[in-house]
RNA sequence: GCGCCUGUAGCUCAGUGGACAGAGCAACGGACUUCUAAUCCGUCGGUCGCAGGUUCGAAUCCUGCCAGGCGCGCCA
């Protein structure tokens, strides 16, 4: 039931026969609003359409919507008033029995109701996490997880093919540093003394790491190694740090369609193929000795380096390689998230996705750091000291739902504050178990309608004129138009749209629930009460499916 | 110094150029003989950081300041 769209679409008929008319002069339809007035007094649906017509119409606002209700076309009995408010609003009010039909379109698509084809025939990619294989995953991966997990469910809803992504950087620096914080460990635990690297890993991962290699290798061979030793060790480690967040993110509920090796992009090639294409385009050049790529021509602050003098690739070529790798692929849309502190980065590759002409179909969103608090007190954490609280130490102590819920609550731009004693509560303070207790709660109404010889009823027309209690048309109201919340959710890849939305459907829903038995003697109001909250538990399940948080029978 | 993000109720945060700015928590006062009280009902609480500008209309867009965070390498 997409009542907003139909609305808009009325709107439209109307503009385009005055038009058609004379009654109205103007050369292109400008965009116009049709949404959800926050005052009930303002209808159910507004629009400013009138208002943005004005000026090029040359007519007062207020004449302008005259006009356009006269030529409204709506469905039979869905309005049951339409006005013209304040400068030039045009207020639609919905018939009340209107919406009951809500309920035969849930009963009829059952767990898909919700879901879409918004996006049929779009491929997306959402990478995310892709954290480096130097050490575990802490909270702010977390939530980067959380939300890239969330982000990928709400674009599958709503149609699109999704392909969920995560990029090891296995090259380069970082790993000979791990093999080289492996190596000093291994002789630390070989007793003897020494000066441990200040660029090394000094996390105490890195000491259980040397243990399981002792356990597996035995010593190292040599105590003046080769560069290539210290690498193999390298690899050694982020294979068995990368086993580890595969488990983290299990266990936190994320799973990964492909995990992309950034040293296969190496091995196929794809990394010298990219600097061909843009070499033969012009896009790259030499200077003292390294090669440049022109970022500055699209829009970055300077030109940046590919390969550097020593012959080395960059961490950005390879980027660009992967990029490009990915558009090949066929992506319409490739999002990637980044923790914040990477934002300086994004002008770079933007240009070079431009450059290689796919602009537009890079989406970078930024996902914000969190501050870890225990009792409103910061909890200190520091990388280069090793001391961080883990992602895997938060899920075991608040539990993945309230944790994903938590990150979910929030724009990703924005800071936020995790407070593990809050996360902990379960109380209101923590908005997850309100959300699930109206979920287990109606869980619980069907157990006892059950018990009591009650099926779950199918829609009836008749019931329309039962459910008529400013709750149950609040609820109506919500299920009727969550779809289409669903739909600007994906559309704006926002999934804590969502979040707020359950919170609020599952408010309507405890608030019916205190005043106003559903089980009653009156067998038909009991079937049309059931009826209802069969698909608020139906709505309520399927957005907390896309937020990854459990929909439990019982709490 | 330059750039990006943020600034909304005591706290944590929503808010699509629209109408009188919202929620939860905290505080205060109420509601369990009931289909789950992890719930409900009520009260209190605001110069939307500050100053200009654009607009019929600005928390929202633009400019300048102020404050906090994060970046600014031939590192990843």
């Amino acid at each position: 039931m997409r009542l907003k769209k139909i609305i808009r679409d009325v709107i439209t008929a109307s503009v385009e026969a005055a038009q058609a008319s004379g009654e109205l002069t103007f050369d292109t339809l400008p965009a116009f609003e049709v949404e959800a007035p926050k005052l009930s007094e303002h209808g159910d649906f507004a629009t400013n359409i009138a208002l943005t017509l004005a000026s090029q119409a040359r007519q007062p606002p207020r004449r302008i919507a005259e006009t356009i209700i006269q030529g409204l076309a709506s469905p039979p009995g869905m309005l049951s008033k339409v006005e013209i408010a304040g400068p030039g609003f045009i207020n639609f009010f919905i018939e009340d029995s209107f919406w009951y039909q809500v309920l035969p379109e849930i009963y009829r698509l059952g767990p898909a109701y919700g879901d879409s084809d918004l996006g049929r025939g779009r491929k997306v990619q959402v990478e995310f996490v892709s954290a480096n294989p130097t050490g575990p995953l802490h909270i702010g991966h977390g939530r980067g997880a959380a939300l890239g997990d969330a982000l990928a469910n709400l674009l599958a809803a709503t149609g699109h093919e999704v392909v969920r992504e995560y990029y090891i950087n296995d090259v380069g620096n970082q790993i000979f540093t791990l093999g080289k914080s492996l190596y000093f460990r291994l002789r630390e635990l070989q007793g003897e003394v020494v000066e441990f690297p200040e660029d090394g890993y000094q996390g105490d991962y890195m000491k259980d790491l040397a243990r399981a290699y002792l356990a597996e290798k035995g010593a190292p061979s040599s105590y003046q190694p080769k560069e290539a030793d210290l690498l193999a060790l390298g690899r050694y480690a982020a294979g068995l740090i990368l086993t580890g967040i595969k488990k983290d993110l299990e266990d936190f509920g994320v799973y990964f369609d492909r995990w992309f090796s950034e040293a296969e992009l190496y091995r196929q090639g794809l990394v010298d193929r990219s600097f061909d294409l843009m070499k033969a385009k012009g896009y790259l050049y030499e200077q003292d000795g390294a090669l440049w790529f022109r970022a500055s021509e699209w829009g970055d602050e300077k030109d940046r380096v590919v390969r550097r003098s020593n012959g080395a690739t960059t961490y950005f070529a390879s980027d660009v390689a992967y990029h490009l790798h990915k558009f090949q692929q066929g992506f319409d849309l490739v999002v990637d998230l980044w923790g914040a502190d990477h934002h300086g980065y994004v002008p770079r590759l933007q240009a070079a996705v431009e450059a290689l002409s796919f602009k537009g179909r890079l989406k970078t969103i930024l996902v914000q750091l969190v501050s870890l608090l225990r009792q409103g007190e910061p909890v200190a954490m520091t990388t280069r000291g090793g001391t961080f609280v883990t992602l895997e130490e938060v899920v075991a102590e608040v539990g993945k739902d309230a944790a994903r819920f938590i990150f979910l609550t929030r724009r990703p731009d924005a800071h936020l504050e995790f407070d593990l004693e809050v996360a902990k509560q379960q109380s209101n303070e923590n908005p997850v178990y309100y959300v699930q207790y109206a979920h287990a709660r109606l869980a619980s109404v069907f157990r006892q309608a059950a018990a009591q010889g009650l099926e779950p009823p199918g829609p009836d027309p008749s019931f329309a004129a039962l459910l008529m209690l400013p709750e149950e048309l609040g609820l109506l109201k919500m299920l009727a138009n969550y779809p289409e919340l669903v739909e600007a959710a994906a559309r704006s890849l926002e999934p804590h749209r969502l979040t707020y939305f359950l919170t609020e459907l599952a408010s309507g829903l405890h608030s019916y629930y205190y005043k106003h038995r559903f089980i009653s003697e009156d067998i038909h109001l009991t079937q049309a009460r059931l009826c209802l909250v069969q698909g608020v538990k139906t709505i309520l399940a399927h957005g907390l499916f896309i937020l990854g948080v459990e929909a439990p029978e019982s709490m």
